[in-house]
DNA sequence: GACAGAGTCAAACGGATGTTTCATATTGCC
DNA sequence: GGCAATATGAAACATCCGTTTGACTCTGTC
């Protein structure tokens, strides 16, 4: 049990860190066991092949994240008095930003979730209906709670417009080191969390609003 | 020139299309020729090698679509009454979104950006200087001229989450028909870039005001 | 007709990949 | 100790990959 789960243990978690690094094609077997300090075989033998040991780096992730972020929300939500929607969006973009900062599982996680939006390679229903899903009905009922009923069609886009900037969130602060070699405005995470906030919450109460496009409605508003 | 050149051209357009569909290593120099209806020596002997086919596959959609965006942005700058800030958030989204919907040169770019963006196979500096920075340069200046005007760093982040909505709504539409065969809400492109325009509008606005957020909200203490 | 060059092709090359085989070592149990 | 199950390792296996080779066909020129 100690000496030899101990392999299954190390390879899962070099597994972990190159997939999530490379991605899947560009990970060979040889690079993980070459890392973890076994033989070829070891893979074979501990998780039935390649694709498999994919599989299971992802699901080794999932429960603990989704269920984290789910807390998460639970939590503030649950709050005597109700969050302010500031509030709720702040924290909404530091549990999905906030594991990028360092090298943890959260970090791997949510490049493995990058990757698999641009391309699915995970067997078909186990992203979508593990993480994605419901984590946005959850997401979806919660907006209901911080004084902005809306539609379901518009919670959802709502929902999209955030998780697509926190996505490309992920990707900036990945590129970040690129952008400001070359002298471009540098992508400070703070600063754009902030951002973040007051442009979606702004974002948000116009959609509850649910004016229609061409009018000017919002044009007098204030913060 | 006739019969030479075809095939040529014939990669060309089959290397375009599976390198956008399926990325740089999921597509085999086989897969090309064979879909291309020639040997395989024809790819090193056009284009001399699979990466450079790559490369050129990019470079040839490349400097059209960059120009067509930038003339669509200078196009609605130069009216003589300035566009709304509604109206230049629909053509920004159209521009992006419009070439997705067909078969067409845009939705390969598109998904070639997509791709690049998650993980770099171009050249360093291709991609980022030939059309991500010319294209944020045009964009942030002309926010200028559509009544909200905002420092350099406001108007960076405001781009970031127009382009981070947008382009999540690339792979939301790619996925749409996985979200949608299993039941959940559907993807509506045009129902989308309609609460683009909602959620963005008001968003910039609010950051173009730039009160600050109080530092407990963004904490999540309690002062 | 002879020649040169361009383009194409089948075939093979060298390397990397995921996987398997089989011998060996270790462990737990009687 | 004996033994079966478990785990590991070196090597081989079977593919697939990008690329190269060399022969072949075509075309235009002199």
């Amino acid at each position: 049990m100690t000496e030899a789960q101990e392999t299954r243990e190390r390879i899962l978690e070099v597994a972990q860190r190159l997939f999530a690094e490379r991605g899947l094609e560009a990970t060979s077997v040889r690079d993980i066991t070459s890392e973890a300090g076994c033989n070829v075989a070891a893979v074979n033998y501990h998780f039935g092949g390649k694709e498999s040991l994919y599989v299971e780096a992802f699901r080794a992730m999932l429960g603990p994240l989704r269920d984290q972020r789910m807390a998460m929300i639970d939590e503030l939500m649950a709050r005597a008095p109700a969050p302010t929607l500031e509030e709720y969006l702040a924290r909404f973009a530091e549990g999905f930003l906030e594991p990028l900062a360092d090298e943890s599982l959260g970090r791997r996680f949510m490049l493995f979730v990058s990757r698999e939006i641009t391309d699915q390679k995970l067997p078909t229903g186990l992203f979508l209906d593990e993480f994605i899903r419901p984590l946005i009905t959850r997401a979806v009922s919660s907006l209901d709670r911080v004084g902005v009923p809306m539609t379901p069609e518009q919670s959802f886009y709502c929902i999209f417009s955030l998780i697509g900037q926190l996505l490309h969130a992920v990707k900036g602060q990945h590129m970040s080191e690129q952008l400001e070699r070359t002298g471009a405005a540098s992508f400070d995470l703070g600063g754009f969390i902030e951002h973040f906030v007051r442009f979606s919450a702004a974002g948000i109460r116009a959609c509850a609003l649910g004016a229609p496009i061409p009018e000017t409605v919002l044009t007098g508003r204030e913060s």
